[in-house]
Parts: structure tokens; C-alpha cells; sequence
DNA sequence: TTGAAAGCGGTACCAC
DNA sequence: GTGGTACCGCTTTCAA
């Protein structure tokens, strides 16, 4: 009987659980999965999607969400949809048609992801994606603060021309606290060079800054993996940091310890994040739909802090 | 009638099957992947199980996997082992217990480990994984083979003393080409400074081989995280790369490339290796069951070419 | 060609 | 407190 498996349901005899647990040895007795998902409505499986899970970034957040699903009893299918010319509808699908219990999405919805959503009816949680959908909850650091705090700290190192590496567009709440921080301290805004959030990116955008006519003293990029591209074009071309040129990035990855000199960067809570998304996703509430989660700035040697 | 899903099977009239495909249409009906794999047997998920996901290697193995596996319309429940005391052996059990159509596992096996895989009977294929398990097919790359390049290589710059970073062991592969190839060309063995395939295990073998007696004029580290960790102590001593001290490290991960210098080291076929894994486990056969894949050396500018 | 029905392995309700 | 049984949704066999 499966009273025995699923303690607390109904009371058993003593004797009767031991007749049945001998059985279990005996016969070698795994419960099956699948027969339990068809009963219970429930798999116990959340879909992680995410652009690239081999970039850092959502490296160590598929990490932290894995730790926190397994500790609650859950398994992640974690899908890639970068790359994919339109591949996160289907993605979705196919999440929902192996009946997950909810989705994690940290990838920027697309509308045949949101259609695919809406129609399956799956719990989703948006995490780090802030282009705000209808009705989802979504949890994120908070772009615009860290940024802020950012500039604040290479105003007070006494720069005066602040680069923005990331991606441009008045959206974008890290290129919006750069361009207030200057603002608030009397200055122009400095140069802007857009770049992918990646090593590559940051790599253009820092060959991009050193070959304009305002060329900074400190640059502010907008993810780890940037500021280690903007690094090696400083390199290459001889300038050295942080003497000639600071930089503060923002995600606090491990890559970011480093890299030559440290990166001084901005440090997302990730693995309080990642309870978080999935307690969403477990205990729904009603409440406030999107929340924001404050970054620290971890000084290292970049910024020119400690030399 | 499910024929019309599942196409092929019956023959079905054309008036029929519109009216079929119509009825889903008009109900909204997805087809539920818990019935199906508990008539079928089978789920389409495969487990991976790494020690850790974040890491840079193992997230680009995982991302290789997962592509592969999507393409053959399978997904990927990842599980990390690493810093659970034995979580490897429930590990197992939990992805059996889901009825996992097999499990790619690229953690070293401990006893309970294999127990449990013995005991579910799920398909198992090891990769980067050296100490052969009886029985698993088992792929990785060829560690011995690699180790020599890189040492035929620094041999070739005329370094006469070159130091091991990695695990040491006589069991280790690398350690054993690293040993031969100094051997082959009539040199003593170099100092040994062990550390784990972290970035900090680096750091502190770098560390270490700088406050000893024998001080190298190259070092071979076992992976490009290592590879890092070395370069941070160098720098950190006022030593320059590549004049003071070369580096080869292994691997050929994304971010060897942008560390500076950019790292010379041999690059592991990951995209490859992974197909071939999946390939292992979707159409097993009984042939050799160890399959070694070359490396490539990719020449950078921290062994001194390219000055 | 198509409809009906059995059964995969659990869970939970119902009589006893 | 315990054994029997209906049902979750799909595949597949069987009869019509």
C-alpha cells in the first residue's frame, strides 16, 4: 500500500510498514516518475531558460537556481535559445508539454514565447529581464542604483570624462544611472560605445572609446565579461590601468577577480535572487510584481582603489 | 485517434485526420509527456551530472550537450555534485527515479555512484572521467597527448626548467606526458606545485613555485583556470609573461583568450565529444569502450610566439 | 479505416 | 487499519 511511501496520508501499522519495506528490498522497488506526474498533476521539474548557459553570468545563476531546486526537492531543464532564430516559442512548447511546473526565464521574452506561455498557462518568473510583461512577476538587481553608485565612486576618484560601454538605448536603466550621475555632478556625458554583453563586445566597445576624439579617463561597462574585453583592448594598446584609465563593471562574477588588474565591480546578489525566483514559483503570491534587489560595489584594483 | 500525432503508424483518411487536427485546434490540446512516457518508457531527458556547472568548462560542456540533445529532440536535467558530502549517489537514484533515458556523467564516480547506477540500469556514458569504470563506455580528451604538445612546444621555445600545476599523482595523464616529454628530451623533472583546476588552485601553485628553490622559466597548467590563477600570482610578483615565465595551459575555453597575456593552450573538442556522448547513449553499441579525442594546440602570445 | 478498450504505475477514495 | 479499485492521458491492439 502506498500509505507506506507517502507517509502521512493514512496511519499504518507498524508491523505492516515492515512487511512492506521488506517487499521494497526485496523486489528492488523504484518508485516511477512518470506514474506519479500523470496521478499528481506535478513533476517536480522547473524550466530554466536563459540565452547561453556557457556565458558566466548565467553560468553561476543556473548554478544558484540548481542548488535551490535540489534542496527543495526539484530538477531543472535548463534551454538555450540564443542562437535560434526563433527557437524560444517552441522552447517554451516544449517545456510546457513535459508538464514543468514553472518557467524561469532570464532571457528577453519574445512574443511568440509570451503566446506559447499564456496558452500552456505555466507559472513563469522573469529574472533579469526588464522589459516588463503583463501579468509575470520578475525579480532583477537593480541596474539603475548600481550604476550609480558606480559613477559615484569614479566621480569621487575625481574623474571628469566617464565612458558607458553596454547596450545603448535610453531603456537601459545602467546607461540611464550613468547618464544622472553625470548629470547630478554638472558634467556632460561622456562617450557612449554599445557592445553585446560579452568579452568580444567589450573588446570593440574599449577599441571603439581609445579611437574617438573624447577619449576618457574611466569607463563604466555594463557587464564583467565587457569590462575583460575592454581590459585587452587597453592592453593592446598600451594604456595602462588604472593609472591612465579606470573601470568599474557591474555582475561581481568570479572572472572578475581575476582578470589583470581585479575589475572593481558591481555584485548582484545572484543566489537570493535565485531562491527567491523559484519561491515564486513554489508559494505564488499575489503581491508586488516586480522586485528589485540592491548590488554592491566590490572595490578592487580597476577603479584605482589601493595601489 | 492518435494516429494523427503519431504519424506513421495507421493509415488514416485525409476527412479524418482534418477533424482531428481541428479538434485540437478548438480544445487547445497538448499532448501530455507523462502519460506518453509512462506507456512508453521513455522520457527524451538525459541526467548530466558535473561538479559543477558554473565552472567555465563544465558550463561549455553543458551548453555543447544541451545543443546536441535539443537537436535530437531530448532535454538535459544537469545535477551538480561537487560540495555535497555524497550527493552523487542520491544524485543517481533522484535521476533514475525520473526515469532518465540515460546519464552522462562528468564527475569521478564514487563507489555509492556506481552502486546506484548499477542497481537502476540507466545507459551511462562517462566523459572526461579517467579512472575507467568496468563497463561504462567512457570518452575524454587525449590528457597524455596534449600534455606532450604542450611540452614539445616549450621545449621548443628552449625552456629547460618547466613546472606542473594540476593534480598531482602518478595517475594523472598529464602529469605523465609532462614527465615523459622532460624525460624524452633529457631533462630533469621541474618542480611540481599541485592545486585544484580552480582559478584560486592556480593562483596558489603559482604562488608556491615562486617561493621555491627551483624556480621555472615555464609552467604547464593542467586547465585554463588554472592557467589564470598562475598569471594573477606572476603579475602580482612583478613577473612578466611570457619574458620571465611562459605558460601553456589546457582546455582552449573562451576565456583563455582574453586573459593577459591570452593564454597558449590545447583546446578540447568539447562540441564533439559531447555529440558523440549523446550518440553513446541514444544508440549504444558494444564496441570500444574508451575513446580518446585530440586536443589542438592553440598558440597565443603566453608561451613567447608572437612577441 | 475507425472506434473501443486494456494497461503503463502510481494515488486516493471507499468499503470492510 | 487494510485491501480493493477507479482513474490520470497516452499508445497500441483488436474487432467491427
Amino acid at each position: 500500500m502506498s500509505y507506506t511511501i507517502n507517509s502521512g496520508t493514512g496511519a499504518v501499522a507498524a508491523s505492516t510498514r515492515e512487511r512492506v519495506e521488506e517487499a521494497i528490498r526485496v523486489l528492488g522497488y523504484r518508485p516511477n516518475a512518470a506514474a506519479r506526474t500523470l496521478k499528481i498533476g506535478s513533476t517536480k521539474m522547473f524550466g530554466v531558460v536563459v540565452p547561453d548557459s556557457s556565458n558566466p553570468f548565467f553560468a553561476q545563476l543556473g548554478r544558484a537556481l540548481e542548488d535551490a531546486a535540489a534542496e527543495r526537492g526539484y530538477a531543472l531543464i535548463v534551454v538555450n535559445v540564443e542562437g535560434s532564430p526563433d527557437g524560444f516559442g517552441p522552447s517554451i512548447r516544449n517545456l510546457a508539454s513535459r508538464q514543468v511546473d514553472g518557467i524561469i526565464s532570464a532571457a528577453g521574452i519574445s512574443l511568440s514565447a509570451l503566446a506559447a506561455l499564456s496558452e500552456s498557462g505555466t507559472p513563469t518568473v522573469l529574472v533579469n529581464q526588464f522589459e516588463a510583461v503583463e501579468g509575470l512577476p520578475a525579480i532583477g538587481p537593480d541596474l539603475y542604483g548600481g550604476a550609480r553608485a558606480a559613477m559615484e565612486h569614479l566621480l569621487w576618484h575625481g574623474h571628469q570624462t566617464i565612458a558607458f560601454v553596454g547596450q545603448a538605448g535610453p531603456n537601459d536603466l545602467r546607461e540611464r544611472g550613468w547618464r544622472d550621475a553625470l548629470a547630478a555632478a554638472g558634467l556632460p556625458a561622456g562617450p557612449i560605445a554599445a557592445g553585446a554583453y560579452t568579452r568580444e563586445g567589450g573588446y570593440h566597445a574599449g577599441q571603439e572609446l581609445l579611437a574617438g576624439d573624447d577619449i576618457p579617463t574611466a569607463i563604466f561597462a555594463s557587464s564583467d565579461q565587457q569590462g575583460v574585453g575592454v581590459l585587452r583592448a587597453l592592453h593592446e594598446a598600451n594604456v595602462s590601468v588604472p593609472d591612465q584609465m579606470a573601470i568599474v563593471s557591474f555582475d561581481g562574477s568570479p572572472e572578475s577577480e581575476y582578470s589583470w588588474p581585479a575589475l572593481t565591480t558591481l555584485e548582484q546578489p545572484v543566489r537570493t535572487m535565485a531562491v527567491d525566483a523559484l519561491e515564486k514559483l513554489i508559494s505564488p503570491t499575489e503581491s508586488s510584481s516586480y522586485t528589485l534587489y540592491p548590488t554592491r560595489l566590490i572595490v578592487r584594483q580597476s577603479c584605482g582603489c589601493g595601489r
